[in-house]
DNA sequence: TTCTCGATTACCT
DNA sequence: GGTAATCGAGAAT
């Protein structure tokens, strides 16, 4: 890429969080110079089990509540952050996680805060995508903009498959996780058989 | 105040 | 394949 893609703006994130989900799929996501295509993302909607925001707004997740395009950065096992981006209904606590990227800049400086060698796992999961990118806690509850992060309109919609979500127990039978079509660089493939 | 467990990852067998 | 690491949020007491 020679050429920064246009920012989406506000209303990219005015949507369902699922219909976000899959429309992040081929967009570009640079924080400080690095970043890549996203490949992998998940959906959490609102009166969804498996959303930290599904119990109301607490301490946590209060960043979930706030407007469209809020980003939403939480700790998970007391050592991996993960990243969320807030969408619409506003105030209900939809939000979509973002999984995996395919590292496209920056990728010396990734390399030099994973510690990896393989490119591959550089960005796939969303503990390795924060630490590549050095997302913490910090962002959490900025805007976009505010955050330093930037996520570019697509250059073409690449195919997508859908499939259950990683590491829930609650509303496993929901196809939100959103995986770029045959992409080396997500976590993990969705099994023929459960694709949706 | 204490206890339990998690939208994960890396390392070990 | 199994599991330790590690700590904060939320639930339980």
């Amino acid at each position: 890429m020679n050429r920064r893609a246009r920012a989406v703006g506000r209303a990219f994130f005015d949507r369902p969080p699922e219909v976000v989900a899959e429309d992040i799929i081929g967009c570009t996501l640079f924080v400080g110079g690095c970043g890549g295509i996203v490949v992998e993302a998940e959906a959490y909607g609102q009166r969804d089990p498996a959303s930290h925001s599904f119990r109301g707004e607490t301490r946590r997740c209060r960043s979930m509540f706030g407007p469209p395009g809020t980003v939403y950065v939480y700790l998970i096992h007391g050592r991996h952050w993960c990243l969320n981006l807030v969408t619409e209904p506003e105030g209900t606590g939809a939000a979509v996680l973002i999984r995996a990227i395919e590292p496209t800049h920056g990728l010396a400086a990734m390399h030099e805060r994973r510690g990896v060698e393989d490119e591959r796992l550089l960005c796939a999961g969303p503990g390795r995508l924060t630490q590549a990118l050095a997302i913490t806690g910090a962002l959490d509850g900025l805007t976009l903009s505010r955050a330093g992060l930037h996520v570019g309109a697509p250059r073409e919609r690449p195919p997508v498959a859908r499939g259950p979500r990683i590491g829930i127990s609650a509303a496993t039978d929901l196809p939100w996780r959103i995986v770029a079509q045959g992409s080396r660089f997500v976590s993990r493939p969705i099994p023929r058989s459960m694709a949706a």
